[in-house]
DNA sequence: TTGTTATTACGAAAGCTTTCGTATATAATT
DNA sequence: AATTATATACGAAAGCTTTCGTAATAACAA
């Protein structure tokens, strides 16, 4: 499986919120999505797009009548563990600490996303004192 | 200040570990880094990347004799964050806590970063029962 | 049937990043 | 001074992603 261009990821995300789709539903919602001033996206632009992404395998696609119907090929969770890694590579020199730390910083976290946080953590610790 | 493409990125790092430096410096390091059966970069391929990133301001340098001295326009944290922020809105749906799960998930993170985690969650939530 | 509309297929242009060859300048060496 | 080595400047090619025009196809309506 290989690594989603960008105009393949802001499609993805759309497969991942609802599919099976097809072209003209996900070029509407690319086009309900610009922000004013910016200029629409043709549907053979779209089109074209995931014409390449099922010949790369990302997404798979059935005949429906007329149309096709298109699916992802790799889970969201799948595809965000990809990037947080490859993030975590070229940006922290591998170290998940400072990327959290920075992650944190940035957005204003609810009380209870802290709390399941270090619930996580303490998991986490358990394993490690454990597995051996 | 605009996005760095992976090529910039790659400079930004090494002279973030170490600057100034000159394209002779950066070069060799790219091609230290290089796996092997990778092929080698080319000495005028860093020097126009570079020359390229003094025009867009992601870099500055300085004449000193024959050559060139360049050092970074954009700190790491700075960059780190915008890093994390578009990494945030664009594949988490700015969910901050996902993707700290994601990336403590990854990587094995040694108990003492798992504290200090710990200890700047609880200094994230003293921060919210107090400030108001 | 005939015309209209929506869809797919596909090649090619446009745009951006990266790579490289070549010319030119500058310093060091013999 | 002549040669060699190393640097910069720069245009252009190569490669990849995105955009678009056009033609072919299928469904639908008049």
């Amino acid at each position: 499986m290989q690594k989603p261009t960008n105009g393949e990821l802001e499609i993805l995300r759309l497969l991942w919120q609802e599919s099976p789709a097809t072209v003209r539903q996900i070029n509407d919602r690319i086009n309900a999505n610009r922000r004013k001033g910016q200029k629409e996206v043709g549907y053979t632009t779209t089109l074209k797009l995931m014409q390449i992404m099922a010949d790369k395998d990302l997404v798979s696609r059935t005949r429906e009548g007329k149309t096709h119907l298109y699916s992802p090929n790799i889970s969201e969770a799948e595809s965000q563990q990809a990037l947080v890694d490859r993030l975590l590579e070229t940006a922290f020199q591998g170290s998940a600490m400072k990327l959290v730390m920075k992650a944190l910083g940035s957005s204003q976290s609810s009380p209870q996303e802290l709390d399941e946080i270090r619930r996580y953590l303490d998991q986490l610790s358990d394993e490690k004192s454990s597995d051996r």
